[in-house]
DNA sequence: ACACTTATCGTCAAGTTGACAATAAAGAAA
DNA sequence: TTTCTTTATTGTCAACTTGACGATAAGTGT
């Protein structure tokens, strides 16, 4: 804390120079694959942490906004052209004691997408892959900086929206069925869920899905009602998302 | 999107000198008086806004943390000497086109706690004071930068937060009554709830409160039984929130 | 003592949840 | 084709929670 003495006028130091700090984004991109959870991750191609794996990121621009400086780091780092899911922010780290390079802020963004094509391994830029995220949490996986935790705090971001959010849906396509958002949730929180009770509380919440009157084909096991997102619960780019699940769909605790 | 042939190396940007930006942290106090939710704004001294309302704030320092710099700045410029409730972030805004004077990345946070004293007006130093938070949000009043849009953000934290943690006592004292608590849920949810049920839903929670058994005295009617929270859902500086409400205490809605 | 105010306990119908039976509709196997 | 297997969907039922509100308890002010 600076000296009450010297700044008698408590908005002096905005007189100061103020300190300026690179400001970097950091995507958590989740996708869900193969029952399990997964986090988008890049091989590190310079210092610090050559050769590491990484959170797509980096710094933003003169004139950017966050967001826009996370989709673009996403289209760069990873290949993807259009954005897939939904994009938001989720926390701010630093700037002191994350990177050896001294002071930087990050901002950390969190997108939940159906799982999409990146970047192969090959070119001469960056890897990017899909990794579970249960090695990252329990740390079969290292990860650069205070990557680690970030992803942490992503993946209980995401674990809680699912409760009262329609964003369970982002992990999946256009259209999906019951059993596929089921999966979402349960790859998402990390327990089993009985369809039935699950198909009755999503297809009974008001203004969460609605029927496209198609069926899903070429499954095992009897074809399925496809859905869509209710027009009231549509996730638009940047707007609010609303808590349709009301109540809400609690992740089984204890 | 930087041209793809000038930077083949998606990483190539990390070798260029990082734009750096001035970083601000906010801070959205908000406590319940009166009935009703306030929020701590200052006097702003100097340009821009100068004689306007703002929330305090301030220049992160190097080598300091973002919740090390909010409360650095809430000592300043609010004269609290030790932090009087629960102080968590936000959300970031910027760097682009939110302050005049150019590209200013902010960090917000969110306090809750007990009306606590600020520096009186009167002083050379700027005048604090609590200010009705309805009057910020309906535009009665004028908040410099984009703060109103953060302190409206900062609310519906606020409100969202009290339905499954026990965070509507960071806005009482250690120890409270259950008609104290309620007063909170009515203020920050801008409704009214019965007193009997909302008595049986938090005594009723396992892990929420717990009875000191004292009792108020002097007020009027019947003296109420004081509570404070439980060792489970106790709230510990920088220390994750539990959601201790499950089911959830919802809101009205419609 | 009496009125008034607030706290706390009960009651009851309606709605929600968790556990699980039963049926429906497809493809695969016999 | 008939049967088996798999998944989808509809019900059922008891336990629990919620919202509305009656009744009683225990203080203060007159």
């Amino acid at each position: 804390m600076a000296p009450t003495h010297v700044h008698a006028d408590p908005a002096a130091h905005a007189h100061l120079r103020p300190a300026r700090f690179p400001v970097t984004v950091d995507v958590v991109a989740l996708t869900v694959g193969g029952g399990e959870l997964r986090v988008l991750l890049i091989n590190r191609l310079i210092e610090p942490f050559k050769g590491g794996l990484a959170l797509p990121g980096g710094f933003v621009l003169p004139g950017e906004d966050l967001m826009g400086a996370a989709a673009r780091e996403l289209a760069e780092e990873a290949g993807v052209a259009r954005l897939p899911g939904h994009l938001e922010q989720l926390q701010s780290y630093g700037p002191a004691g994350r990177d050896p390079r001294g002071d930087v802020l990050t901002v950390a963004h969190l997108l939940l997408a159906p799982n999409f094509p990146v970047l192969a391994a090959g070119s001469d830029a960056a890897h990017a892959g899909w990794h579970p995220v249960s090695g990252v949490l329990d740390g079969e996986l290292d990860l650069a900086f205070d990557h680690r935790q970030i992803v942490s705090d992503a993946v209980e971001r995401a674990r809680s929206k699912l409760e009262y959010s329609p964003l369970g849906a982002a992990f999946c396509g256009e259209e999906f069925t019951i059993a596929q958002l089921r999966t979402v949730y349960e790859a998402v929180w990390g327990t089993r869920l009985d369809p039935r009770n699950f198909h009755r509380k999503a297809t009974g919440t008001p203004g969460f899905l609605e029927d496209t009157g198609t069926m899903s084909a070429g499954e095992a096991g009897r074809p399925a009602a496809l859905f869509r997102l209710a027009p009231e619960s549509r996730i638009v780019a940047g707007g609010p998302v609303r808590a349709v699940l009301n109540p809400p769909l609690m992740r089984p605790r204890g």
